[in-house]
DNA sequence: CGTATTTGACCGGCGC
DNA sequence: GCGCCGGTCAAATACG
């Protein structure tokens, strides 16, 4: 069964509000049947109506948010550590199905076979679809991150780049970008570590949501591929999937 | 001028 | 022990 969650960002409630009457309107219609009042009215209703569907839009992506750092909360860290030491490691350019949205995330245990006392860190994959004609090494995460190195592997033509952590070193995070040595148009990200610290973008969310849908949607801190990923990685939970059908049913019959 | 990126050199694990 | 190879360092360079 494939679940999909749609977060269509091109839906605009500021632009909703271009809709109210304005000044200019007001004056394109020249007050010929209405009177001023009747217009304050229909002003005021229109405003109380979008105030209400922004009520809803700030609900779910606050369920959205709280879901997301639910699940990610359930994944601890050094749950999936694995060895840092250089072994054959066969997946690194392996293909896992993706999408045509692109963002595929999947939680390897690959330290699983290691011995016992094996120190091990947290190994995630991210495939992203890419234009085959972007030479960019760029997997937009939310995160912020310092290349440190590139280097031609003897498996894939096609460089790989390093990433640490900008929050470095406190932060120990550090993920490697390559393309996909069977599809070119696939970027994959491999991340190790888990970072102590909020996503800065997940904070700027959490403010624009106090301050209301309309700073949201005209705010540049709202990363769409943060969206994607969120969007990506919660629908690969049932769980969470049913709590936001249920939710959304809740919120509309309300 | 401060910060980020590039890139060749270097390091260390692994296989032979 | 030696060479290969992935990963990291750090000086040089680019950029805002």
């Amino acid at each position: 069964m494939e679940t999909t969650l749609d977060i269509d960002l091109n839906t605009n409630p500021r632009s909703n509000h271009s809709e109210i009457p304005n000044e200019d309107s007001e004056k394109e219609f020249g007050g010929e049947s209405k009177s001023s009042s009747m217009k304050e009215e229909l002003f005021d209703s229109a405003v109380k109506s979008d105030e209400f569907e922004n009520k809803k839009l700030i609900e779910l992506i606050t369920i959205v948010c709280e879901n997301y750092n639910n699940l990610m909360q359930n994944y601890p860290g050094d749950e999936l550590l694995k060895s840092r030491k250089r072994k054959a490691h066969s997946t690194e350019n392996g293909d896992n199905s993706v999408g045509k949205n692109g963002f595929t995330c999947s939680l390897c245990d690959e330290g699983s076979s290691g011995t016992p006392n094996e120190i091990v860190s947290n190994v995630s994959k991210v495939h992203v679809r890419i234009d085959p004609s972007d030479t960019s090494l760029v997997v937009k995460d939310g995160y912020q991150w310092r290349k440190y190195g590139q280097k031609v592997t003897r498996d894939n033509p096609s460089p790989r780049a390093y990433y640490k952590c900008s929050f470095a070193p406190s932060c120990p995070v550090k993920k490697k970008v390559q393309r996909s040595v069977n599809d070119p148009s696939l970027l994959v990200a491999t991340y190790e570590g888990n970072h102590n610290h909020k996503n800065p973008n997940e904070d700027e969310i959490s403010i624009e949501l106090l301050k209301g849908v309309n700073d949201i949607s005209s705010s540049s801190f709202v990363s769409l591929s943060m969206v994607e990923q969120m969007a990506s990685t919660l629908t690969r939970n049932p769980s969470f999937t049913e709590a936001l059908a249920a939710a959304i049913t809740e919120n509309f019959r309300s």
